[in-house]
DNA sequence: CACCAGGCCGTGC
DNA sequence: GCACGGCATGGT
């Protein structure tokens, strides 16, 4: 099966990657530039071996899910193998707070703003995504000015509980859950999302407006129980599917 | 002008 | 428990 980098980095579950002219990939994780042309690329790099979860058997999970009915045959044939990333835990947090009732050209281009704010730059116009510490004395005025708009207070919790991100690799599903929607601007829907794309947790089925869409159109009466036990990967075949349809 | 975007919060019932 | 309006901003 053809892995599909442009969707793994580029639609939605990330807004750390950028496409190059020359149709490579970069993004800025610790500390340093990244640059990869395909999947071969980064299974050289044990920093990149890690984040793209090598260790998963993606092409066996995406088999069992296409055999699993119709629409998700589908949605696995028409999208090529998808990855879920293993990104660090605080920029997906805030990556994911910015995510709310937005869309994802203007969300990496609100990660851009935070990262020349208050990241630090490792290469000519390439800034890190500013750690917590970087971003203790943010105002809510300098983060509405960068235009995060409602989202601005959700940043300043996240901020001052960032230290619970820490907590979550020991707890189970659920709690990870209860515990994530204790920041304010946390709902069950980011939460998902921060838990998939940033702890491995498979279990995790997001649903935004897009997939509540598929679900009561092609899954009426079901609940993501059904897609057990590729809920995460099988909600992201379903979501780039019904996105690019 | 309206409506939408990888939603959540506060309020009211 | 569920339904509803409001919310910043930029694109269509």
């Amino acid at each position: 099966m053809n892995d599909n980098l442009r969707e793994i980095l580029l639609g939605g579950q990330s807004f750390s990657w950028r496409e190059e002219n020359d149709g490579s990939y970069s993004a800025v994780l610790n500390n340093r530039v990244y640059r990869i042309r395909n999947l071969e690329d980064a299974a050289k790099d044990p920093f990149l071996y890690d984040y793209f979860d090598f260790a998963y058997d993606y092409d066996a999970a995406a088999r069992a899910i296409a055999e699993k009915d119709e629409i998700l045959n589908e949605a696995v044939r028409s999208t090529g193998t998808i990855r879920l990333l293993k990104q660090d835990h605080w920029t997906a947090t805030i990556s994911f707070i910015l995510s709310q009732n937005n869309n994802i050209k203007r969300i990496t281009g609100l990660y851009d703003r935070l990262s020349r704010r208050y990241g630090h730059e490792v290469e000519d116009g390439r800034y890190t995504f500013p750690t917590p510490d970087e971003m203790k004395d943010v105002t809510e005025e300098e983060l509405r000015a960068l235009g995060t708009g409602f989202r601005a207070p959700f940043i300043l919790d996240a901020i001052e509980k960032a230290s619970l991100l820490d907590e979550l690799d020991t707890l189970s599903f659920d709690d990870a859950m209860t515990k994530l929607q204790t920041i304010k601007g946390i709902g069950p829907k980011v939460a998902s999302c921060i838990l998939i794309f940033s702890y491995q947790r498979r279990e995790g089925f997001p649903l935004d407006v897009w997939m509540k869409k598929v679900m009561k159109e092609y899954y009426p009466g079901k609940d993501p129980s059904y897609f057990h036990p590729y809920e995460a990967l099988s909600q992201q075949y379903l979501f780039s599917w019904i996105r690019n349809k």
